[in-house]
DNA sequence: TTATAATGTTAGATTTATCTAACAAAATTG
DNA sequence: CAATTTTGTTAGATAAATCTAACATTATAA
């Protein structure tokens, strides 16, 4: 079984995995905020349970076996924020920290009752996939806001990024997933948007923002 | 901050702590599962951050900062296995192993909406006392069914042992908390009791089941 | 009250997860 | 392509939590 360390490495492989399943030495360090030394040794271990292929000099790579365990920590990361939003009252930009914690709970029941007094959530509070019982993640293709053109109307539907920082900008400006936007104008120096939605009448938002919301196009 | 391993040793000094709050170092090894000298190690890194008293060849005493962190800790348990219980529909013998683990979550607004959600409760699933928010335990004093006498009427109110085998013994005989039993008679050779009470008519408890039932007497 | 048993301690080893310093290989750039 | 930078590895150390073997102290019992 993995301990709490491996499970969070193998999350971060997952979530760091190109489009050739590589993860470099020095970005899983950088992002595990440990030396590079303490990931080459990780590495090895993964590689002992069969988690990673491994080779000296060369990025490593999740196996299935991996990938898997990766993702139903993941589903358990995603039904505990779920929960905590929809069945205890916390905002969006509070669970985070909690699921981190509560991803390594041994005790496949309860995250079987969340999913089911949940009805059987398919996303997470941030917009983002929760994976299946076997691991298996249904792959949507949102469009990046800053991607859209003057008049359009859109739906906020996921985030890039759901630190909490961001998020708390968004309930600053009363953005949550699910909001319809219309695209008023776009400006060409910076390339900000002007946008109209529910209670906001042409809303500023930088590109940074708008690089950052997910969005499906509806007219 | 108390790494889980030191949290679960305060929990145990806590439970195993005798009316002169003495624990020997046997017992604690015993009871945590594991040897003498690893107690022995971990004592003097919980004497080092002021947990408890260690003298050489003495029993250990837990200070008051170790009480309550103890009591802090247990809190969180048994907030979790009432939340479990009440909230996510699950059995009083299933919550038991879960809450062992969730009890080390650090994320104190997670408890706190537990104990909202749930109505400030005071006692767990099992009849024990929810420790306050400063660590203080209001110490409640019921009677061992086992002391009772013939014709007496008592309430089940709690229970001196809650293992998964004699919690799923009172399911398979219906016997609850708050259930209203009177007592037929006791048997004098082995002091086994026979009762009646909701759907059970003359239904026979061994001394052994007795002595683990804490009781209100009612009449 | 001495022998024996029970309890507790020390010494030394192991595993896991981390670090720094030094070195080696690969990639980038002038 | 050679120099430099970036990336990755090795070696050796550390802290936490555990173990066994050997020894010491305290308690119990003959
Ligand atoms: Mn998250
Ligand atoms: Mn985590
Ligand atoms: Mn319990
Ligand atoms: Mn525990």
């Amino acid at each position: 079984m993995a301990s709490q360390t491996e499970e969070n490495y193998l999350k971060t492989l997952f979530n760091l995995a190109n489009d050739k399943n590589e993860v470099n030495i020095s970005e899983l360090a950088a992002q595990m905020q440990v030396s590079m030394p303490t990931v080459n040794s990780m590495v090895k271990t993964l590689q002992k349970n069969d988690w990673l292929i491994y080779e000296k000099y060369k990025p490593v790579i999740l196996t299935q076996k991996g990938k898997k365990e990766a993702a139903l920590i993941i589903r358990k990361h995603r039904l505990t924020e779920m929960f905590l939003v929809n069945k205890m009252g916390f905002g969006w930009e509070e669970v985070h920290e909690i699921a981190e914690q509560v991803e390594h709970i041994h005790a496949p029941k309860f995250f079987e009752r969340m999913d089911e007094m949940m009805g059987f959530p398919t996303i997470d509070p941030h917009g983002s996939p929760i994976p299946d019982k076997q691991g298996r993640i249904q792959e949507i293709n949102y469009l990046t806001l800053s991607k859209c053109k003057a008049g359009q109307t859109v739906i906020l539907a996921a985030l890039t990024n759901s630190s909490t920082e961001f998020l708390e900008f968004l309930n600053s400006r009363e953005l949550s997933l699910g909001t319809e936007l219309t695209i008023n104008s776009v400006e060409n120096y910076d390339q900000s948007m002007v946008a109209t939605y529910v209670g906001h009448t042409s809303e500023t938002l930088s590109e940074k923002v708008c690089e950052r919301l997910l969005v499906r196009v509806i007219g």
